[in-house]
DNA sequence: CTTCTTTGTCCTCTCAGAGGAGAAAGTTCG
DNA sequence: CGAACTTTCTCCTCTGAGAGGACAAAGAAG
């Protein structure tokens, strides 16, 4: 199949194209409730939408009573590829123009080994996803790395985690062999995203979705869009100082958030605390599996095992000492907890909460949900599809 | 003189008035260079605003070279009234609708008398402005009150130093009295906006603003606008844990920013410094004026005292340390600190410098000025000026 | 004085889009 | 089953916004 290349010619088209992808198939006079338009006006932009193949006929609507009418969606053979690399694993995704994913794929990997070796896994998994029949192509893709990126270039710049990354032109690269076009962003941004398409954020314009992974970061939404900062990095939480003279970090700092709770913060303490004795329920995974992870943690604290509680406990006190500050400075309508780490759950859950409301003022806390991320693993991709579905579904 | 009630009819109008309004008189080309509109088109909507009186012709353009234009010019004769509700003092000032200050006047004043003594005194303010001669009335008004503001009301939510201000319709009460559109907004939000309109912020989109007065707070700037948070409380920082287990403060938390270091927390642990006799500077002026207040330890400090010095080091190290985690969280362009204590001057910068740039990562700070605001006293009032015209140089 | 440049004014032409009339296709109720 | 009412779709006309060109006015440069 040749692949769409279309885009809309003017803001009618957009929005009409957004209310598809987020409303499913609709009819005309359904749209008209949405838009503002005349019916005349209505019926000619959505005629153009069809000559260009975005969206195709789709039979008869539901009976509002009168005469039935026609519906429209998306052309459903169009194909989004979402990306989200993470510091030791990818997940790569087809969806179609609605943003629902069609199929998925896990695999462990190592971003150190370098942009041109993660490449090649990347895109041997869409190659993977396609021959399953799934897709022929991909009409865009979005791509989330672990740190800062110049967004509008498409560029990781100075990504700690992420050496050898620094200034690769990853947009353009991928665009090239992919044939199609590309966006790319911070992992941590498009879980904020997938959350608010299609997870818990849905309803809100200010949010923040704090996602504890490998490291920490936090997605920042300011009137319904990603707030990326001057130079990419706004959200970079996890080196704010949550224990003063606490842990060295790598950093250079001591007390960074991410030194004391973190998916590898955790699995350290966790190690430490086996091998001195403090747990037998941890001993005994650690000598099971050879080492210890996040995992392990959740697993012995759903066990009863008072040392992983108490380490779930005691991260999430910092993270919460933490997260009460971004609450009283940002003012958000809705904090999600996100990232590998959601499997420690409730426990942890509580007690970032119980931080927060003792620390926050009751004005900033008073309405505050917190809770955990609603997609899980396929947050990332989702909000990468979005990312690119957004950019394709935007006046030219 | 009757007040204009004038709006702009639609975006092009409201445009052109924000253009005139912050680059003063202006031909019809050079307008013509800065909106993307046909000449046919920009001369109908110039000359509808000049039938609303919103606008006046002003002589003769300077030569470009070829024929002469005419200029034209916001009406001279339009005055805005700005109002900076502080917790100890006002600011009144008159300007035209270029944002210049015509006339100003500060006064002492406590918030905590309620807003109808407060407003009784602002009212003869600005009588007292308007006796001068410089305004035969006000064509708008724009409030700051220290506390969190439900915007779209103008209505003090819950402030914690403004007890009887809350749910009082400051806006409504406002409009009647002076019988011109009024807005309100915090008082630190209004100083971000004189900053941007007026002070260092100008070419900015994406800074925080600190002002370190009785209080601590942050105004933040997104994409060249305020960002005010769900409930209005954005930027409320002073109560963010600076100090583990620290002081005790009036909120009922330990350590929080508002208790290490402020106007009322540096006069406290001056007073306390001089009456157990580390300091004989401070120790005279505590008993010369029967009190200590921040200014006294700025000249203590200008004056060479040991103590004083270490208090603003010690206030700034503590203020840089929360600093750095918004910096880190939020990514600005720019910090300013502002405020009363803005005497403190470089010693206070340069420890909250040096604290900030310790803290937080190189890719947030690579390029990252910390500096005093502009403006002064003055910001307030600019600002003040700016929310109104901003809220009346909109498409009605 | 001539030529060139800039600015202001006027006129026409195009096109987006609103809104109405009426046809088409259902539903509901007697 | 048929009449009356609803909803949707299509077509047509009308209006107004705005672009763009022609030309006049006014000055600068030589």
């Amino acid at each position: 199949m040749r692949r769409m290349t279309a885009r809309p010619a003017n803001a009618h088209q957009a929005r009409l194209l957004q209310l598809l992808r987020d409303g499913g198939p609709n009819s005309r006079a359904q749209l008209g409730d949405q838009v503002d338009l005349s019916r005349s006006k209505l019926a000619v932009e959505v005629d153009r939408l069809l000559e260009t193949g975005l969206v195709v006929a789709d039979g008869l609507a539901a009976s509002r009573g009168g005469r039935r009418s026609h519906n429209v969606r998306l052309n459903p053979e169009l194909r989004f590829l979402g990306v989200d690399i993470g510091a030791t694993s990818v997940d790569v995704a087809v969806t179609n123009a609605e943003l629902e994913i069609l199929g998925h794929i896990n695999q462990p990997m190592d971003v150190r080994e370098g942009p041109v070796a993660v490449f090649e896994q990347v895109l041997s998994m869409a190659a993977k996803l396609r021959a399953s029949g799934l897709a022929e192509g991909f009409d865009g893709a979005g791509i989330g790395v672990p740190g800062p990126v110049r967004f509008p270039e498409g560029v990781p710049v100075a990504p700690p985690i992420m050496p050898g990354w620094d200034g690769f032109p990853v947009r353009e690269a991928l665009s090239q062999e992919l044939g199609c076009p590309v966006m790319v962003d911070n992992d941590v941004n498009l879980m904020a995203l997938g959350e608010q398409h299609a997870g818990v954020a849905r309803t809100q314009h200010d949010f923040l979705v704090v996602k504890i992974g490998t490291g920490i970061g936090c997605g920042i939404v300011v009137g319904g869009d990603v707030y990326r900062g001057t130079t990419g990095s706004a959200g970079d939480i996890g080196h704010i100082q949550a224990v003063p003279d606490g842990r060295q970090c790598a950093c250079g700092n001591r007390g960074c958030l991410e030194a004391h709770f973190s998916g590898a913060a955790l699995a350290r303490d966790a190690t430490e605390a086996a091998q001195q004795g403090q747990s037998a329920e941890l001993a005994n995974r650690l000598a099971a599996n050879g080492g210890l992870s996040a995992a392990d943690v959740a697993a012995a604290a759903a066990a009863g095992d008072a040392t992983a509680l108490d380490l779930i406990r005691e991260g999430g006190r910092s993270t919460g000492q933490v997260i009460a500050g971004l609450v009283s400075f940002f003012n958000p309508g809705l904090v999600v907890i996100g990232g590998g780490v959601t499997g420690l759950g409730h426990n942890l859950l509580a007690a970032i909460r119980t931080q927060v409301y003792r620390q926050s003022l009751p004005l900033a806390t008073g309405n505050l949900p917190i809770v955990l991320g609603e997609l899980g693993p396929t947050a990332g991709v989702i909000g990468a599809a979005r990312l690119i579905s957004d950019h394709l579904f935007s006046p030219a």
